[in-house]
DNA sequence: TATGAATGAGCGTTCATTCAT
DNA sequence: AATGAATGAACGCTCATTCAT
């Protein structure tokens, strides 16, 4: 019975998600077979089994990996500096997420997950989790477009945040399904519809 | 019983369908099992299979239905004079999804169908159809738009549509998966970022 | 209720008959469906159930009428005068069965008749039946060899018999499976092989 | 229980072929379920998917085997020195045939091969490869009879082959349907006809 | 008579999971 | 720690047969 170190452990669990991620963006959920991540993984299935102990399990662990993912990758953006436009913001999101998808596949997920979320208590509790936290961010953003006055004081932040959050998931879905929607279009696309704050802010 | 009216053989096909939908939505494609179609049909496997050929016909049947149905309502909201906001179409759009998805549970289709679509060619074509006649007539309405003058005479109204089109999947998947999202909201919200045409025009 | 001629009966008959022979010998018993059977006769299911009550039945019943026709050709053959040498009969026998079977495709049948004789009890029956019968005549034959002195005075006519009637099935399979056996090969390979008579006899 | 000797995967594989033969050999490849194989090896379902991946792999597995074993029996007997009367080759080789069907059962499965042959590719090829070597070998043996004078010299030795070789299918059938025939008979009653080389010759 | 819609047992096969080695 | 052979429930689907019309 060899004892391993910490590092090996978590390498290995890597090395399945890293698999399981690929079968999954591949083929989706459920058509992706354990005998798949086997097979990807390069490891046995009593090796997949002693990481995970299920392939729901395995499931919600790249789910709660996507969920902070996200999470970072939307701090990182929207914290900036003056503020950007709605259509500068959603530009560089969504560049952000097409460059991760290139990298790794992992926005072929997101739709499954939220397929997933329709059906599973598990997922939806994920998926809530993340879409909620997204939407916090966006409500930040809308409140300081109504410190700078690009939006009235009395304006519902709320509503507006749920307005801009609501673009992400129809860019993804344009980007995968249909793949003719760049983020530039969706930056110039919102920016013409937006054109009061066209000329950027004063600051953040 | 044979020698049946064609009135009798279109409401097994209905009943099949309605029995199918309701499985999908509640456990989705993959997890419904044929044998829960045929019990919440009330028919046998052979007789469901009489009028579908295999579970994937019953999905595509479902799908074409789906996309009729979507097509109809956007042409319905679309084409109204005078032109309204966009915060005005979303609404009236979102609210008649709702009510859909009330009725028939059908909405709840929607998330499953785009997941599909990223692993099973026969779906993608479905989705990419309907998603593509959507953006047609989103583009149509933003042509609109620049005629009375709300966009600018060189607007990108391609770009625009795909903005537009954006929205919906946001707010299908807020309104199912969070659950705490109006229509309302929405054309609030939308008019509340663009305020430039708040005020409804004279005519379309 | 229609009260029709006996005529009428019969022909129905033959025609689901024939249709299930076509069937039969082109995709083999087990893989015809019945549904195949109600094409091909163009009856209904319900029809064809009138006049026979189960799929086993069809079978026998064309096993019947297969064991009868091959009695009578092999009647028409033995009782020939002057009496035909082992080559000269075989070649007969084939040459009629190719014919048979190019018109009909019956001969196909046979195979499937003996494979389903090991492990059908209705079918060993029929098959049992016919075989022995037309040892029976292979028997008479060699008796009359015997009697005209082609064989010795104490030869075994009914191991004879067995040798000669096990030449058909052999030509049966090399003519379906391989192709390439004629019946005039077989006469003349016959008629190497058994150079004593030749040269034909005096007198039946 | 990994990590298993290669005996170990063979006898399995071993086990299940003759699970599977008995099987085919009692009822037949079509009304064999693989549920009857699995019950008849003491397997389960996955156990034998592993060694087999499907129910026509398992057939042909068995198709293969029967003809090596058919050939090597051929070969044996056939280079026989001195070379024996054809009744005395039939007897030999029909001896065998019978012994091995007593041990195995494994005659059986012949005239189900022959009947799959004709509705089944696959199954054709199998059979029209062994057929063919089969008949290879009688004309070799023909050659021989020819070369020491038991046949004329301008002898159609493929036509004798045809002829020789379709005794066999005729033996086993009589063997298996009427159960009435024995080797001793076969070889008498062919040296009967062929009484010319009744008396063996010197060599081979 | 004849139809053909409906039945439901049973088919071949897959696959998440376990556990002896 | 790692293997992979083995399990067996469940899957999508077929088809001989029945019977209301």
């Amino acid at each position: 019975m060899p004892r391993v170190s910490e590092e090996h452990l978590e390498r290995r669990r890597q090395q399945i998600l890293d698999a399981a991620q690929t079968c999954f963006a591949n083929k989706g959920f459920h058509s992706t077979s354990m005998q798949d991540v086997f097979t990807e993984s390069g490891l046995s299935a009593g090796a997949v089994y002693r990481y995970f102990k299920s392939k729901d399990d395995l499931i919600a662990a790249l789910a709660a990996d996507a969920t902070q993912l996200l999470r970072g990758i939307l701090d990182d953006i929207i914290n900036r500096d003056p503020l950007p436009t709605p259509g500068g913001l959603v530009g560089a999101l969504t560049t952000e997420l097409v460059q991760l998808g290139e990298r790794t596949g992992r926005v072929r997920l997101a739709p499954q997950a939220w397929a997933l979320a329709l059906t599973d208590e598990a997922a939806a509790h994920y998926v809530r989790t993340a879409m909620g936290a997204l939407r916090d961010r966006w409500r930040d953003y809308a409140d300081r477009m109504r410190v700078i006055g690009w939006l009235p004081p009395d304006a519902d932040t709320d509503a507006v945040a749920k307005v801009l959050l609501g673009i992400m998931p129809g860019f993804i879905l344009q980007h995968l399904v249909l793949g003719d929607v760049t983020p530039d279009e969706m930056s110039r696309g919102l920016d013409t519809l937006l054109p009061g704050y066209r000329h950027a802010p004063t600051a953040g």
